[in-house]
DNA sequence: TAACAAACGTTATATTATAACAATGATAAA
DNA sequence: TTTATCATTGTTATAATATAACGTTTGTTA
């Protein structure tokens, strides 16, 4: 379990934005979002960004180069992270079941390469657009 | 099982480089490799590329924005792949796992979403950089 | 208080990807 | 063969994503 963390101005505020958004959002998405704070400059997002990644609190998909809050809190600081992506309205939802996880975790691969993290997308259509 | 199809020029030029690199290409690696057969705009290289991942014949590995041409031809035109990434010497290989492409295409999201396709990143440090 | 590390602000630039449009080539129906 | 249709090409321009580099400020610890 990681412990508690004390956020800096310019993470938390990165933070709120992401906690608050219905679903991904890019980079430059959220620096316009927060010009009124005084954050100006991509090189200041994208610093929050990796902060809150390397803390387990945001995720990033990579397919759509977005970043989502981390919902599961048992994705241990994202290192087993799966997603389910609607590829109709771009909803993304994080998959939180244990035996998923466990059942990759698990793997190990015959080239002899020994696994620290994965990251899982599945593409679909959600409810909503199906 | 999808049918033989025949490449387009610039298509074929681009699966070339691809298939001889020993690991993942950037696009515009691709591109500086190309411009002496007559290539000379990112465009071309895209639009190649876009068609040989439809085509299933490559692969993009979403973490590292680059391209592998596919070694496993039961991938099933990109709807179930894996890549294990080593995070010292990028080294990314295929994984080719029946029982785990099973037991991924078979997970059922809980908030009745239909998955068509997912795609799997392990990360970690291959046989000769541990 | 000195030393160190983390975070910040800023400017510039690198990298990745798409838009838009006209021309060409291949395929197949009429 | 002509005409229609569709995929592919070439080209210029621009959008979107991300990092380098530098000096300053702030917070923590010795
Ligand atoms: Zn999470
Ligand atoms: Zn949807
Ligand atoms: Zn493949
Ligand atoms: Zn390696």
């Amino acid at each position: 379990m990681a412990q508690a963390q004390t956020l800096s101005r310019n993470q938390q505020i990165v933070l709120d934005i992401i906690e608050k958004a219905k679903g991904p959002l890019k980079a430059y998405s959220i620096l316009f979002n927060v010009q009124k704070k005084g954050i100006n400059a991509p090189q200041q997002i994208y610093r929050a960004l990796d902060k809150l990644i390397e803390m387990g609190k945001i995720h990033k998909i990579e397919s759509k180069n977005a970043f989502v809050a981390c919902r599961s809190s048992d994705c241990e600081i994202s290192k087993a992270t799966a997603f389910s992506i609607c590829e109709s309205c771009e909803m993304v939802d994080e998959i939180s079941d244990t035996k998923l996880s466990k059942y990759i975790s698990s793997f190990n691969h015959k080239k002899g390469m020994k696994f620290k993290r994965f990251n899982l997308e599945f593409f679909g259509l959600c409810k909503k657009c199906k």
